[in-house]
RNA sequence: CGCGGGGUGGAGCAGCCAGGUAGCUCGUCGGGCUCAUAACCCGAAGGUCGCAGGUUCAAAUCCUGCCCCCGCAACCA
C-alpha cells in the first residue's frame, strides 16, 4: 500500500465568494490529488471555510445577522462553487466547529506546557465609541516615518516602514472615526523566538517549500523572530482561550488548526481513521502536503511549523506555493469588470475549460498565472477542443457507421502497437509532471500524444478505407482508439468529466494510471463494442468569453438581455452601481472654475503627483495634489490654464492637503490631457 | 540601493537550476485530406534568445556589469 497522503488547500474567509483567483489553488491541487488516486495512493484531501476573525464579525453585525448565520451562508456557497468545478474534496469543513475548538484548546495547552505561550501585559488601541479593540487594520493614521496619511496601524505601504499604533500619528478608528484611547490588556503570546534553530532546519529542509519564498523568509530570522500574539479581545468571533476572560484566540491560530478539524470530521464520517491524530500525530507515517498561495507563506513556513512542533503534531512534508492570478495581465479588479467569481463564471461557461486552461499553464513554481480570454479560447480550442476532442469524435464517430457496427477489430501489433508503445512511453513523464506540480508539462506530453494519433489516422486514411475494405478501416480504427482509450486516464486529473464522458463513449471503465504502470498492447478488450459517440466538448466562442468579464454599468440593459440568469449576480456584485442620470440640481453643486497654474513641483515620493500652486482669483492661491505627473514635467504645466473643482472636500495626499481637483481627459497615466478653458481670468465659472 | 517577476521569430509563452541540434499555442503563406466540433495532416517563411564583457572546445543556459518592462505598495479628489 502506498504512503498515506493527506492534501490541503488554504481555506478560504467565509467573507466573500469564491473567485478565479481561488480555483488556481483548489483546481492545481485537484488535478495533483486526482492523480494520486489514479496511481492508487491513499489520499485524503481536505480543505475547511476559515470563519473568525474581526472582519467577519462586523460584516455579519453590519447585516443584522449573527456571525454563525453569516459564516453558514458562505458555506453553502463556497461548497457549491467548489463542487460544481469538480474540486474533489474528501470533506470540506469549517473552522467554527466543535472539532476546530477541540484541537486549538488541545495544541494550546501542550504549547502552554511546553513553556511556549508565554504572558505580556500590552496595551491595545481601544475604540470607546464602538466599545472595540482594534485590530491594525481598522486603525488609519500618519506614517511616522514619512508622514503618510491614511496608513494602516502596522505598517505604511508607503515607505514599508513598520510600527506601532502608538507610534501612527492622528491615529483614528476606522469603524467610528473616533480617535484612539488606549487600554491595558493582559496577552498570551507564542514564543516563536524559542524556535529559531528549529524553523531554520525545517525552512532548509529539501523539498519543504520552493527555495524562493524560503529564503525570503530570511530576512524574519534577520530581524530576530518576535513573539506571535495569539490574543484577541473580546467581543472577537473566535474561540475562548482556556481559563482566560473575555479573550480570544486570533483567527491565524485556529485557521491553520482547521485542517486537523477537517481531518477529524472526515474520520468521524467515514470511520476510515479513529481520529485526525491518525494523520497528525507526530509519530505518524502520513505525509502531509499543503497548497497555498504565496501571500500566506509567512504563516504556513513558521507559525505553523513551529505550532506543530510544540504540540508534538506531524509537520508538513511539502508546502506547495503557487502564484496569483491575472486577468488579461492585470490584477483582478472589480472596477474593470476582471474580478471573475466562480459562480458567474459558471452560469457562462463548463468547467473543464478552466480546469485545462489552469492545467495547461500551470507550473510549480510559485509565478503568476494569467487568464488572458483570447488565450484562454484559443488554447482551449487548439488543444482540447481539436487536438483531444477531435481525435476521440472522429475515430468513434467512424467506428460507430452502420458498415462498422461500433465493432472493434482484433489487435493487429503490426498496425497499432508502436503507436500505442510510443503513447505509453509518455507515461512515466506524465505521472512525474502531475506529481510535481508541474501540469504544464504533463498536458504538453499528452497533446503529443494525440497529435500522433491524428496523424496515425490521416497516414491510414480509414474513411476511404471504408467504402471498399469495410476491416481494413475497422483495424485502423481500433488502433486509433486505443489511444483514445489511453486518454481516459491521461486526461482525468485534469478534467474528470470528460474522462467519464470518454470511457462511457468507449463503453467502458475509464483507466487509471495504476493500470497504466504495467500497461502492454493491446489496452482495449476487442470483444467489446464501443458506446455512443458525441462530440466531447464545443468550442469556445469568442462571444460566449467575452461575457465573462462583466460589462461596465452602463452596458448593463444590454448584458441583462444577452445572460439574463447572470442578473441577480450582476447587481450583487454592484450594489453601488451609480444612476445613469442625475438631477440638474446635483450637477449645480459642482462648482467649476477655471484657474491658472502658478507654480507646480513634483511630490517626493510619488510618480504620479504634482503639486500645484493655482490662482483662482481668490486672492490667496490654492493647493492642489493632482495625479498628472506621469503625464506633465511640472514646467509644462506651469502658467496653464486649467479648469478646477472648486468646492471639493479638502483631502490630504501624501500629506499635503489638496484643496480642488483639476479636470483632465483620457485614460489616465501618461494618456492623460489638462482641460483647458481657454484665455479667462482665474476664478471664471466654468458651466 | 523597498520587495518580487520578466526581456526568446508578428503575439503569448516553454527551454535556463543539472551548458552541446532554439520548442509550443496563435497568426501568415503554400499544399494535402474531406472521417470529425470550418476540425486533421504535410511543408514554408520568420529569431544577433535585451545590451556589453567574461568562463568554456561549446552559452538562451554559468559569472560580472548595464539598459528596459511589469507586478506589489503608495498617493491619480
Amino acid at each position: 500500500m502506498a504512503k498515506r497522503t493527506l492534501v490541503t488547500c488554504a481555506l478560504p474567509y467565509a467573507n466573500g465568494p469564491v473567485h478565479l483567483g481561488h480555483l488556481v489553488e483548489h483546481i492545481q491541487t485537484d488535478i495533483y490529488v486526482r492523480f494520486l488516486r489514479s496511481r492508487g495512493d491513499d489520499v485524503v484531501f481536505l480543505c475547511a471555510d476559515d470563519t473568525h476573525g474581526a472582519p467577519i464579525e462586523l460584516n455579519a453585525l453590519k447585516q443584522g445577522v449573527t456571525p454563525e448565520v453569516f459564516v453558514a451562508k458562505w458555506a453553502v456557497e463556497h461548497q457549491a462553487d467548489f463542487a460544481d468545478f469538480g474540486i474533489s474534496f474528501d470533506h470540506y469543513g469549517s473552522t467554527n466547529s466543535p472539532e476546530n475548538k477541540y484541537y486549538a484548546e488541545l495544541i494550546y495547552g501542550r504549547a502552554k506546557d511546553a513553556g511556549s505561550i508565554v504572558r505580556k501585559d500590552v496595551e491595545q488601541p481601544y475604540d470607546e465609541k464602538s466599545k472595540r479593540w482594534l485590530s491594525d487594520r481598522f486603525i488609519r493614521g500618519t506614517c511616522p516615518n514619512c508622514g503618510s496619511p491614511d496608513q494602516y496601524g502596522d505598517a505604511c505601504e508607503k515607505c514599508n516602514a513598520t510600527y506601532t499604533p502608538r507610534e501612527l500619528k492622528d491615529a483614528r478608528s476606522s469603524i467610528s472615526g473616533e480617535p484612539l484611547t488606549w487600554k491595558k490588556s493582559s496577552h498570551l503570546f507564542f514564543a516563536l523566538s524559542k524556535h529559531e534553530a528549529f524553523l531554520r532546519a525545517q525552512l532548509a529542509k529539501p523539498g519543504f517549500t520552493h527555495p524562493g519564498p524560503a529564503s525570503q523568509l530570511g530576512q524574519f530570522f534577520d530581524k530576530g523572530l518576535a513573539d506571535w500574539d495569539i490574543t484577541r479581545d473580546g467581543p472577537y468571533f473566535g474561540f475562548q482561550i482556556p481559563g482566560e476572560d473575555d479573550k480570544y484566540f486570533y483567527v491565524w491560530l485556529d485557521a491553520p488548526i482547521g485542517y486537523i478539524a477537517s481531518c477529524e470530521q472526515w474520520a468521524k464520517k467515514t470511520g476510515k481513521v479513529k481520529d485526525a491524530l491518525a494523520y497528525w500525530d507526530e509519530s505518524s507515517d502520513a505525509r502531509i502536503v499543503h497548497v497555498i498561495g504565496k501571500d500566506i507563506v509567512y504563516f504556513h513556513c513558521l507559525f505553523w511549523p513551529a505550532v506543530l512542533h510544540v504540540a508534538k503534531l506531524k509537520l508538513p512534508e511539502h508546502v506547495h506555493i503557487h502564484g496569483h492570478l491575472t486577468v488579461n495581465g492585470e490584477k483582478m479588479s472589480k472596477s474593470r469588470g476582471t474580478f471573475i467569481n466562480a459562480r458567474p463564471y459558471l452560469d457562462v461557461l463548463d468547467p473543464n475549460y478552466l480546469r485545462f486552461y489552469y492545467a495547461s499553464l500551470l507550473g510549480s513554481g510559485p509565478e503568476d498565472l494569467d487568464f488572458n480570454l483570447t488565450e484562454f479560447r484559443q488554447r482551449v480550442n487548439a488543444e482540447l477542443v481539436n487536438n483531444l476532442g477531435n481525435l476521440a469524435n472522429r475515430t468513434l464517430s467512424l467506428l460507430a457507421r452502420p458498415e462498422l457496427g461500433k465493432r472493434l477489430a482484433p489487435a493487429r501489433a503490426e498496425l497499432g502497437q508502436g503507436l500505442v508503445e510510443k503513447a505509453l512511453e509518455r507515461v512515466p513523464e506524465i505521472a512525474r509532471a502531475f506529481e510535481s506540480f508541474e501540469h504544464r508539462t504533463a498536458v504538453k506530453a499528452i497533446l503529443e500524444v494525440g497529435y500522433a494519433a491524428n496523424q496515425f489516422l490521416t497516414q491510414h486514411e480509414p474513411w476511404k478505407a471504408i467504402k471498399d475494405d469495410v476491416e481494413k478501416a475497422r483495424a485502423a480504427l481500433s488502433e486509433a482508439a486505443e489511444i483514445v482509450y489511453l486518454l481516459t486516464a491521461l486526461i482525468d486529473p485534469i478534467v474528470p468529466q470528460l474522462a467519464d464522458k470518454l470511457a462511457a463513449q468507449l463503453n467502458r471503465p475509464k483507466l487509471s494510471f495504476a493500470q497504466l504502470a504495467n500497461a502492454k498492447y493491446p489496452l482495449l478488450d476487442r470483444s467489446v463494442a464501443i458506446g455512443e459517440p458525441s462530440p466531447l466538448i464545443g468550442r469556445l466562442e469568442e462571444a460566449v468569453v467575452a461575457k465573462l468579464i462583466a460589462p461596465p454599468p452602463g452596458a448593463a440593459a444590454k448584458a441583462e438581455k444577452a445572460a439574463p440568469a447572470k442578473k441577480d449576480k450582476a447587481e450583487k456584485k454592484a450594489p453601488a452601481k451609480p444612476p445613469s442620470e442625475i438631477e440638474y440640481d446635483d450637477f449645480a453643486k459642482v462648482q467649476l472654475k477655471a484657474g491658472k497654474v502658478l507654480a507646480a513641483e513634483k511630490v517626493e515620493k510619488a510618480d504620479k503627483l504634482l503639486k500645484l500652486t493655482i490662482d483662482l482669483g481668490e486672492g490667496a492661491p490654492r493647493t492642489i495634489v493632482s495625479g498628472i505627473a506621469e503625464a506633465y514635467a511640472p514646467e509644462a504645466v506651469t502658467g496653464k490654464n486649467v479648469v478646477v473643482v472648486a468646492n471639493l472636500k479638502p483631502r490630504p495626499l501624501r500629506g499635503i492637503e489638496s484643496r480642488g481637483m483639476i479636470l483632465t481627459a483620457g485614460r489616465g497615466g501618461k494618456d492623460l490631457v489638462l482641460l483647458d478653458p481657454g484665455d479667462v481670468p482665474p476664478g471664471s465659472d466654468v458651466k
